[in-house]
DNA sequence: TGCTATTATGAAATCGATATCAGAAATCTA
DNA sequence: TAGATTTCTGATATCGATTTCATAATAGCA
């Protein structure tokens, strides 16, 4: 490997100072012409670049930040990834990416891990699985770090966030089903802890309540494509033929009501004329399944996008909103129908 | 936010050198029992963390690695990445993702970007749109970098590589469909600069000669969906009823056979009773489709193990082998049928 | 008990940049 | 043309750790 070249290396060929090598990487208009002429070129012989640690280090500041989501895997996030790293690039960021698993534990290792990198900030998903009570360390962080929610919001911390309208979503999803004729309505709800399941779940419960139904019935699948598939083959065959049977499920994410769509496809229950079925996110190849699914989409690359936004400004001190709300949209598709008594 | 402490901080409080302090938090097993204990609870007081940029300069390096892939959102490479950001952590590495787009110039640009963050080794698929010649700067960088390419080789470069076994997947694929009585293939191509895809149509055009079959027909979609989708849309109708006209797809992604799938349902020609389809990688969600796609599987999540493991040898100036190549497997779904004359 | 070996710590240089301050040279002004 | 500015550059301290070398204190041994 060749041999990485200093500003001291370029300082030396050209017989100037260092300083001055500095002041034509970041200020060139400061230097004389002459001079500015012989670093470039020493610059281009010795094929040199700033080790932006290191300039960075009397800056106090790294340039990059962390962005913790449950799982790069889980393709909700992807758009949302991608968002995040095109305004980073913008604005010469580099951004830090790990997966909590949403587990609380990784969540805290992964802040300690930022923390120590001296990201200049933060953008996260707050796990879902986790104790009611934040741990000593991990408050002592959070307090230490800029940091911009993305997502899920956290009970009783006004921590700035970037999220979606989870209830009217919700809500605005079960009250279609409710037009298309449906009265018994399942929840496929994520995981427990996630706000933006409790969300949803009351979304849905309030339109109900509104349209006095008192039906009501809840599976939960952890967000989970494969969960969400195990459980309907576990638990439809015993449902059948009695009371407990929906002729509607409306899924807390697209992951499980495509995993559900797997499961009635092998359990022979045809969507939509036995059971219709509604998601939320609107991932990709949601438009891809048989038949496509109907959902609530959110914007994610919006999203992404305007957390670090967010976190840029808080970073630099500027005055920020503490909360953006984005609105929600019903995606219509063949995978909910009319359900005639 | 709260003030961050720094070793001198620690070091203060405890009442001795801030040599002594790094020692505690690197080899405690060299200080005193009590100065030591002394040292941990002053660490704890001001709930210290080491800064890591800073410890990591006169080290000489980052403890960080860059990964290049052409789009996070591109599904394919979720669990690539994934792959790669797990075993970096287990070896205290970070990971730097960012999205070429496919395109040389953004390569470029990132490379230098990683190198002026001077991580300690890069992982790179190759980006497919590009010249020739690899231009002067982008080859004097990579002679910096500790490089590992993954997925795609580079003509006339004996960089370390971790990929699969393309030739041996897509030949294959083609003699899948022809024991299935196939006669008229085609090849929906990816894009022409990736050498995936010049290896993959290799494989192809082998398997129709071993079987001396001269039809041959090639559509390019760049390995995207919608183009996928589109260019189905618009050539399908002027094949109909012509000799033109194949029984079978092979495609080089399973991106391209799920846009053609989608093309297919709108088009209303059935498969695979019409014209089956079989596809390359085994992204999630490719059993979520109608029909569900019989593809040929790569291991990726692996594949970004095995990156890194490889690129962390390379850092540690171990042996390691040049070439890694990984075997693909047939997955019999159901998008492709038997055709009888 | 005196001398060496070991253990525990500190002082100072270093990593590769930036930033402040001061001074020399060139230019402007009266 | 002397004095005041302005322009340009260099010396030096700094960021927050590590690392090498030196040294004081303790232990081991004859």
């Amino acid at each position: 490997m060749k041999k990485k070249s200093t500003i001291y290396d370029v300082a030396k060929i050209v017989g100037v100072s260092p300083s001055t090598i500095s002041r034509v990487m970041n200020t060139p208009e400061i230097v004389a012409e002459d001079t500015r002429q012989k670093v470039a070129s020493a610059v281009k012989e010795l094929s040199y670049i700033p080790n932006m640690m290191a300039a960075n280090m009397p800056r106090r500041r790294t340039n990059s930040i962390g962005l913790i989501i449950p799982d790069i895997t889980n393709i909700f996030f992807s758009n949302l990834v991608r968002g995040v790293q095109d305004v980073c690039e913008k604005h010469g960021y580099s951004v830090l990416v790990v997966n909590s698993d949403d587990s609380q534990e990784k969540e805290g290792r992964y802040l300690r891990l930022l923390y120590s990198r001296r990201v200049d900030g933060v953008i996260l998903t707050v796990a879902g699985y986790r104790e009611e009570e934040f741990p000593e360390e991990e408050l002592s962080l959070l307090k230490k770090i800029n940091i911009v929610l993305i997502d899920r919001e956290i009970n009783g911390m006004t921590t700035p966030i970037v999220k979606v309208n989870n209830f009217a979503g919700a809500y605005s999803a079960v009250k279609y089903l409710l037009t298309m004729g449906h009265k018994k309505i399942l929840y496929l709800a994520g995981i427990e802890g996630a706000k933006t399941n409790q969300e949803r779940r009351k979304g849905y419960l309030s339109a109900l309540k509104e349209a006095r139904i008192s039906w009501k019935k809840e599976l939960t699948a952890d967000f989970r494509l494969d969960t969400a598939y195990q459980k309907i083959i576990q638990y439809w065959p015993q449902l059948k033929n009695s009371d407990e049977l929906p002729t509607a499920i409306f899924a807390a994410n697209d992951l499980m009501a495509i995993g559900a769509l797997k499961a009635f496809a092998q359990l022979k229950v045809r969507v939509p004329e036995d059971i219709s079925i509604i998601g939320f996110d609107n991932i990709p190849f949601s438009d891809c399944t048989y038949p496509p699914l109907t959902t609530i989409a959110q914007p994610t690359y919006l999203m992404g996008q305007k957390a670090v936004e967010t976190l840029i400004k808080l970073i630099n001190k500027k005055k920020i909103k503490k909360s953006v709300e984005f609105e929600t949209e019903l995606i219509e598709r063949d995978s909910v129908s009319k359900w005639e008594v």
